[in-house]
RNA sequence: GCCGCGGUAGCUCAGUUGGUAGAGCAGUGGACUGAAAAUCCACGUGUCGCCAGUUCGAUUCUGGCCUGCGGCA
C-alpha cells in the first residue's frame, strides 16, 4: 500500500515552519525535518531552527540528531527518514516533510538511488591538495578518462562534483558495478507537494530582517560556542549560513556591519538557488504568501488539498 | 548671491582626442543523486540631469536652466 506523504516545501523564510505546524494541528500530522543543517546540534539561532515551545505539541524529526562534528549525508537523511515512515504512519499519523534542501526532500519523495561508494575524508582533501597545482580542469580531464559519462555532465570547474565522481570510481575500481541500497527499504510513496513563496522583494525584507533578529538573540555568542568545540576545518556545520559570515568577525577580519551584510546578501542568493531548484518540479502546487496574504490562508488551502487527496478529516 | 566640483545601469564610479558607453558591487536565470545553507554555469540599453546652439553626427564642445555637495559672503 501506498505512504501518503506530505511535503512543505520553499525559500529559507517564507514561513514554512508555522505554516507547517498549523496544517499538522488539523491533518494530524507529524513534521520531517527536511533541512541539512538543522539536523546538527547546538546550531539553533543560525538555522531558525523551531524552538520546542512552538512546536504545538508536534512531533518534530530530523532535528538535532548528529554532533557538528560528525558526518552527515543525504543518504544518511534518506535512509533515516524510510526508517521513519513506517513509525509515523504506524501511528496513524500522516508524514510532513518540511524544509529547504531540495536535495533531501527529492533523495526522499523520489527515492533516490545512492551509489554505495563512502565519502572519504582523506581522499577528498588528497584531491582538494592536487586541484590547487593542476586545477579542477586538470581533474576533470581525468575524470574523463575513466568514466566519461560522468564527466560530460559536470562542468570542468565544478571540483566538488569531479571528486565525488572520482571518490566513487576509485571505490568501484576492480569491483563489480556498485551495489545500492535495497530496493525493499524504499517506501512507496504517495507524496502531495506544497510550495510556499511570495513576491521576491517581500521575501528579501524577511530575509534582512530575520538576520537582525538572529543577531539580536545572539547569533555571534552562538558561534563562539561552535568554535570553541574545535570543529574540523571541512565541518559542514561551518559551511551553514551564518556562522560562515560571522567568522570572520570572530576572528577581527570584518566588522560585524559587514559580516551581517554579506549574511543578508549570502541568505538572498541562497533564496534564489533553493527557488530554482523547486520551481523545476511541476508536482510543486505553489501556495502564495506574502504580505497581503494570511498565513492562516495558506494553511486553510493546503489543509484543504490534503483533505480531498486522501479523504481526511 | 558668488566661486569650485559633481549629476552616466538599482548603488559606487570609469569613459568616450565628438561616431549614442563599461567595470565592481547588487540583481536575474540555470544546473544539481553520499559536503547541498555546499558547489558550479550564464546574463550589463541605460532619456549618459533638462533645454537650446555648433556639427553630417553631441553623452562628449558652447550657452542657459534645474539639482547635490563644499567654500566664500
Amino acid at each position: 500500500m501506498r505512504v501518503p506523504i506530505v511535503a512543505v516545501v520553499g525559500p529559507t523564510a517564507v514561513g514554512k515552519t508555522r505554516v507547517a505546524i498549523e496544517v499538522a494541528q488539523r491533518v494530524g500530522g507529524e513534521i520531517i525535518s527536511a533541512d541539512s543543517m538543522q539536523v546538527y546540534r547546538g546550531l539553533d539561532i543560525g538555522t531558525d531552527k523551531v524552538r520546542s515551545e512552538d512546536t504545538g505539541g508536534i512531533p518534530h524529526h530530523m532535528i538535532d540528531i548528529c554532533d557538528p562534528d560528525e558526518q552527515f549525508s543525504v543518504a544518511d537523511y534518506q535512509q533515516r527518514v524510510y526508517s521513519l515512515l513506517p513509525e509515523i504512519a504506524g501511528r496513524g499519523r500522516l508524514p510532513m516533510l518540511v524544509g529547504g534542501t531540495g536535495l533531501y526532500i527529492n533523495a526522499v519523495i523520489d527515492g533516490y538511488t545512492f551509489d554505495t561508494a563512502e565519502p572519504d575524508e582523506a581522499f577528498r582533501a588528497d584531491l582538494q591538495r592536487q586541484a590547487r597545482a593542476e586545477g579542477a580542469a586538470g581533474l576533470h580531464r581525468r575524470l574523463a578518462a575513466v568514466d566519461p559519462d560522468r564527466a560530460a555532465q559536470i562542468h570542468p570547474n565544478d571540483l566538488r562534483r569531479i571528486i565525488r565522481a572520482l571518490e566513487r570510481h576509485q571505490q568501484r575500481t576492480g569491483e563489480a558495478p556498485g551495489t545500492t541500497i535495497a530496493d525493499a527499504a524504499r517506501p512507496d510513496l504517495d507524496p502531495l507537494l506544497f510550495g510556499l513563496n511570495g513576491p521576491r522583494g517581500w521575501l528579501y525584507d524577511r530575509i534582512n530582517q530575520r538576520v537582525e533578529e538572529q543577531l539580536a538573540e545572539g547569533l555571534v555568542e552562538e558561534t563562539k560556542q561552535l568554535l570553541a568545540r574545535g570543529l574540523p576545518p571541512g565541518a559542514t556545520a561551518l559551511q551553514a549560513l551564518g556562522y560562515k559570515e560571522i567568522i570572520p568577525y570572530l576572528l577581527g577580519q570584518v566588522t560585524l556591519e559587514e559580516a551581517a551584510e554579506r549574511l543578508k546578501r549570502n541568505t538572498r542568493r541562497f533564496a534564489k538557488r533553493q527557488l530554482t531548484w523547486f520551481r523545476r518540479d511541476p508536482r510543486i502546487r505553489w501556495i502564495e504568501t506574502g504580505q497581503n496574504r494570511k498565513m492562516g490562508d495558506a494553511v486553510e488551502d493546503i489543509t484543504k488539498a490534503i483533505a480531498d487527496r486522501w479523504q481526511l478529516g
